[in-house]
DNA sequence: GATCCTCGAGTTCG
DNA sequence: CTCGAGGATC
């Protein structure tokens, strides 16, 4: 039976072509697509189903025949050597699996004296999310360095590929290898290429040209810094940096290049192009990437031969989370048959060549619509712009909210009311707005501007000299009340069960609480008049109420919500002072004492003890039977243990809570913290770590460890 | 006075 | 996780 459908095959077929023709030259020419990678491949999908299903319904113009988009002013036209190709797409190792047995039935019915068992010796290579480059050479010297374009004519960059680290600017020989470089080249068991080494080379390299997550973030930083516009991420930056007209630009800005491919020249007329052959030698893609490396290209050592198409598939899924521990963005990994005059053989389906796979992995951004700005409050007052969206998939949830952090980050990134948005999630959790699609605009967008009052209760705002954050400055604010008490019963704080946002809110709407000292005056019959509580409900919610009684002064103090004091502060005012009514006493000159307490904190502290809400509300919350008592620790004095003097960052899930785990190590006489610098002893790694917390590792040259190695470090030392 | 490190605050969805 | 800002350190 047909699927029922609004409009005919031929309108969709026509619709979807013109959307397909408009979206690839935003991405093509212009850099700047105003949509992500995914809904592009959906488009094409829809319209190659429907061409599969009406094959009159194809046309010699469709996107589905097609190589690329066209081509941009600006630079001098480059005609590749043979087109550019792109690979069609598997996004699981179904997807693969069923690409190996497409290979293998099209090899037995269309290939005579073929080996099938050269089916199975395949090269998997990662697939880095950068430019493609076309990198020429004659004579064994780079002349011409190209972008991949429509695929057939690019744009000569020459220039600003010079400028990239990476690209040899003269080929290597043997020879010339042996002189100046005394590392050995170790046989590894894996036969060495015999393909032709000459100076009299001439040949073109395809690469990709990218630049890592760590240069990257440095750069867009400077930029910010400079009040310069940013990149949204590194394949843009690197786009936008090889399309500079002035190459000392590009010199400027961190790139780099792998290899991948030697193009064979032009066919000459009458003959087939034939990349199976090098100088006359039959070449693998494994003996490609050797050679490359031998003529001084930089080759991923991450690109691996295997005999198994099971093999390749874990090799894919080993990488599609590891992702992040690489230092550059991949958006999948390339299955390629390792022998080149088979893949060569097999010809193509439509542009894409049967030889080769792409293993695509989850997307983890995509653009959406800016339809609305909520205006959020913090307990501290602080007015927080949060984004609503059109809402979106991306990595597995689908996302309605963002955060836009600040209204000065709004205005240097220009969003505006109605934009099209690129959405990002930080660490793949948090969803945030990373910028404006600017070409998507139609003009009808409107520029966001800051509230002028506060929208809980009217008070007209504030703005801190030298601060970002918009305030208000009513300190009964409903909202700063509401957002207060639900920092304290949070985990954080108090930690008390069952009573979250929404209980707080109902608890406030009955007005059977107005502050956190009335949570203990709550009784079993107020509760049960409320909606949605039964006799359980209500009992779990005042034991977990009368159980917070016990929490310890730290949790007390962080729970009060004094300015700038939170976990680590509130301990060091707990050892200090060990108890409430010592800390209400505290005078500012005092509390400059503690270590990590400096002027602005000290007057935050001074200022709320001095308030007479603050007194109030200790005093009910003392009669209530809140009043932890705790031994006075001023001086630390020096730590022991086999961590003394070591600092750890923790990133990624261990087998332990993180917190139990920190404070083990916190028993040990060792810190805890969250940010990797380069006093960091280690930063230690569990499952699914984060990161830029490993790039910074990495580029600070801090030991990571496992837990089973943090275990062993307590036994070594 | 500048720089590096650390802390606090706010954030999404299921 | 990211951002901004306070504190420590040179």
């Amino acid at each position: 039976m047909p699927k029922p459908s609004i409009s005919s095959p031929a309108k969709r077929a026509a619709d979807l072509r013109e959307q397909l023709n408009h979206h690839s030259y935003r991405y093509n020419v212009l850099d700047d697509p105003t949509i992500s990678d995914a809904e592009y491949d959906a488009l094409m999908n829809a319209l190659r189903e429907i061409e599969t299903a009406h094959p009159e319904l194809v046309t010699l113009d469709s996107p589905t025949q097609r190589v690329g988009g066209a081509v941009a002013e600006g630079f001098a036209k480059v005609r590749h050597p043979q087109p550019i190709l792109s690979l069609s797409n598997a996004f699981d190792g179904a997807g693969v699996r069923a690409w190996r047995e497409r290979v293998s039935k099209y090899a037995q019915a269309n290939l005579t004296d073929v080996d099938l068992s050269r089916l199975d010796d395949f090269v998997v290579e990662p697939k880095i999310d950068g430019l493609t480059v076309v990198l020429t050479y004659e004579n064994g010297m780079f002349t011409q360095g190209a972008t991949r374009g429509d695929g057939v004519v690019g744009e000569d960059i020459t220039a600003n590929l010079r400028t990239v680290r990476g690209v040899p600017l003269m080929l290597q020989s043997k020879e010339a290898r042996g002189q100046g470089d005394k590392v050995k080249r170790k046989k590894t068991g894996a036969s060495s290429p015999h393909l032709p080494i000459s100076s009299s080379l001439h040949l073109s390299v395809r690469g990709e040209a990218y630049m890592t997550l760590a240069e990257f973030k440095r750069m867009n930083d400077e930029l910010q810094a400079k009040g310069e516009k940013t990149y949204a991420n590194p394949r843009n930056f690197a786009a936008g940096s090889l399309r500079q007209l002035d190459s000392r630009t590009t010199a400027s800005r961190p790139l780099n290049v792998y290899c991948y491919a030697i193009i064979p020249p032009p066919s000459p007329p009458g003959e087939g192009a034939d990349d199976s052959v090098i100088g006359g030698v039959r070449a693998t893609q494994w003996d490609t990437l050797q050679y490359l490396k031998q003529l001084g290209f930089p080759v991923s050592d991450i690109s691996k031969r295997f005999a198994t198409i099971e093999e390749a598939i874990a090799y894919c899924e080993e990488y599609a989370s590891k992702r992040d521990e690489l230092p550059f963005e991949i958006d999948g990994m390339v299955v390629k048959l390792n022998d080149l005059a088979l893949a060569n053989a097999l010809g193509f389906v439509g542009k894409d060549p049967r030889g080769a796979v792409a293993f695509k992995f989850p997307a983890r951004e995509t653009t959406t619509l800016l339809r609305e700005v909520k205006v959020n409050i913090g307990r501290t007052g602080n007015l927080v712009p949060s984004a609503v969206l059109e809402p979106v998939p991306l990595g597995g949830i689908t996302i309605s909210n963002a955060t836009l952090h600040n209204y000065d980050d709004i205005a240097r990134k220009d969003i505006r009311l109605g934009d099209r948005v690129l959405i990002k999630r930080a660490g793949d959790v948090i969803p945030y707005v990373a910028g404006p699609v600017v070409s998507a605009r139609t003009g009808a967008e409107q520029v966001i501007a800051p509230p002028t009052h506060c929208p809980f209760c009217g008070t007209p705002v504030e703005k801190h000299e030298g601060e970002v954050a918009l305030s208000c400055p009513n300190d009964e604010c409903p909202g700063k009340v509401d957002r207060a008490i639900e920092h304290y019963v949070g985990r954080g704080a108090m930690d008390i069960e069952g009573l979250g946002t929404k209980i707080v809110m109902q608890l406030l709407d009955a007005e059977l609480i107005e502050d956190v000292a009335d949570l203990y005056a709550l009784k079993k019959e107020d509760l049960l008049q409320l909606d949605k509580f039964a006799e359980k409900k209500a009992q779990n919610l005042l034991d977990s109420i009368e159980a917070s009684k016990k929490q310890s002064l730290e949790r007390i103090i962080v729970g009060l919500g004094i300015r700038h004091i939170g976990e680590v502060a509130a301990r060091a005012l707990a050892n200090y002072y060990g108890s409430l009514d010592a800390v209400l006493n505290a005078t500012p000159e005092e509390l400059q004492q503690i270590d990590g307490v400096g002027p602005i904190i000290a007057e935050s502290v001074a200022d709320w003890v001095k308030r007479d809400n603050t007194r109030d509300l200790v005093q009910r919350l003392q009669h209530a039977g809140v009043n932890p008592v705790q031994e006075v620790r001023r001086s630390e004095g020096l730590k022991v243990g086999p961590f003394a003097g070591k600092t750890f960052v923790i990133t990624g899930a261990l087998s332990e809570e993180r917190d139990a785990v920190a404070a083990w190590i916190e028993d040990l006489g060792g810190k805890v913290t969250d940010s990797v610098s380069k006093k960091t002893s280690y930063v230690v790694v569990g499952e699914a770590p984060g990161a830029s917390k490993i790039t910074k590792a990495t580029t600070l040259n801090v030991p990571m460890i496992g837990e089973a190695e943090l275990r062993r470090l307590v036994i070594r030392d």
